[in-house]
DNA sequence: GGTGAAAATTCTGTGGG
DNA sequence: CCCACAGAATTTTCACC
């Protein structure tokens, strides 16, 4: 399996600052010709890396409402359940889950109406107890840093090094250590999926 | 000025699922034809809403160290300042600035050496005190729900409807409720600008 | 604002190293 | 894995409504 190298990190930096910005710009600036970036843009894609071209919008005048930053301790072991429950919700913007059992939220909402948000898609057992901020402005920095390309191990949660492999799986790549753990994965999942 | 109208949500919606969508594909979903497409496009990028196009990136393969969320709780009126340390941090991802002076940051660091992250870009002196949680997952939701255009006036603060203006300057957006505001904001900002 | 057709660019295969 | 080339597709420009 392939990691990352500097010219893929080049031209990941270039997408994400112009996701339209052409291959044949991009294949000048990394020094290479303009299908081998296309080649390495589709193999970035197929890696689950690059999950997509999107838009940067600024959602300050696209308000529907007030954005709010709204934090949500989670009762022990239902911050995943949590975390689910909001990321389907329209408003939300952004989900994180910490390691301590809380979940930060950004939405916007008609009017600060942030308990209506979670009555309707958290299960309300499942809080401890929530606070509610005012998001005055906030910002993307869409950079790269000295980004290495690490996964985990889908199976037993290994760092996947050079050796490892990668099955794609109903368009999804997973990542494996080792051609075991890469096989019971895989039987695992197929059972599952008869089991559907 | 003019507003949003449900071709030009059409078209941003379609554009955050895919940026990279042909415009002459997009033109067939909203009824239009591909030089339409293109203008609206350019309209949309001209007014701020479209800040620019990027990737949709899974980080969670890209770990050049520990996903943390910081909330920095910051001295008063000094917020602004340590949201603007940070933005620049390369390290950086998210920076929230909410109402009551505090500052929630999303970074990658090396082994969460927070710390030194602070240190190198915020005036300690305008920070009360800060909490680190590790990051266990993060979702962003590239929704655009129900949204209207409704910026606030640069210069008094109100919304700013359809009898609004919009002046560009150096490049960005600026938007007012009414003319008096416009040219209020514009004599401010040209002294400004030859003060420095 | 919008359209339609022509011109300029860009993307995507194919063959070859 | 990469390049060069060529055909296909796309974006952009321009005249016109």
């Amino acid at each position: 399996m392939r990691g990352l190298d500097d010219t893929d990190r080049g031209i990941v930096r270039l997408l994400l600052e112009d996701a339209r910005r052409p291959f044949s710009d991009i294949a000048e600036e990394v020094g290479l010709s303009a299908p081998a970036v296309s080649d390495r843009v589709d193999r970035l894609q197929e890696m689950g890396i690059v999950r997509g071209f999107t838009l940067d919008l600024d959602r300050s005048l696209l308000r529907a409402g007030v954005p709010v930053l709204v934090e949500i301790d989670a009762e022990p072991g239902r911050a995943a359940a949590v975390r689910d429950g909001l990321a389907d919700a329209d408003a939300v913007e952004h989900v994180f889950r910490t390691a301590d059992g809380r979940v930060t939220v950004t939405a916007t909402v008609p009017q600060a109406e942030v308990s209506d948000l979670l009555d309707a898609h958290v299960d309300l057992n499942d809080v401890d107890s929530y606070e509610v901020r005012l998001v005055a402005d906030s910002e993307w920095t869409p950079g790269l840093g000295t980004a290495e390309f690490a996964p985990e191990c889908a199976e037993c949660g290994n760092t996947v090094d050079e050796e490892g492999e990668r099955t794609v799986l109903d368009g999804d790549s997973y990542y494996f250590c080792c051609g075991s753990c890469e096989s019971r994965f895989v039987d695992h999942y197929e059972s599952l999926k008869e089991g559907a």
